[in-house]
DNA sequence: AAGGTGACCAAGG
DNA sequence: TCCTTGGCCACCT
């Protein structure tokens, strides 16, 4: 049985798909919306445990602190070639402005 | 099976 | 703004 099958990272990967284009959302945020407060650690881990070629638009998911979270230096420049393709902006410091791009599930 | 690790986070200095 | 700390807890040795 797949990591990828967990129940859990089944409810991370729901919410992870009504990221619309072009915005963001950090990994506390998807926890708490997938009734998992607390557990953004769960979230990079469902988020790793992704198989290659999903519909899951992992590359919406940053920080709270607005910056790229992956850990080799390859997994973040596709992540930030993906975001800017959908018109994502990054500013100084590798930073995405929250207040610009983050997505506010109000739609 | 006990201890280390990590795609996190908020608060402080 | 950048770095450290403590809390967190599932996953992996």
């Amino acid at each position: 049985m797949p990591l990828s099958a967990n129940p859990n990272y089944q409810r991370i990967y729901q919410v992870v798909r009504r990221i619309p284009p072009g915005r963001v959302a950090t990994y506390g945020q998807v926890a708490r919306l997938a009734g998992l407060p607390g557990h953004a650690r769960q979230v990079g881990y469902a988020l790793h445990a992704l198989p290659e070629g999903s519909d899951v638009p992992w590359q919406r998911v940053i920080n709270a602190q607005g910056q790229l979270s992956l850990k080799r230096f390859d997994g973040r420049e596709i992540q930030r070639i993906l975001l800017e393709d959908e018109g994502v902006e990054f500013g100084p410091g590798e930073k995405i402005d929250l207040q610009a791009f983050g997505w506010r599930p109000i739609d």
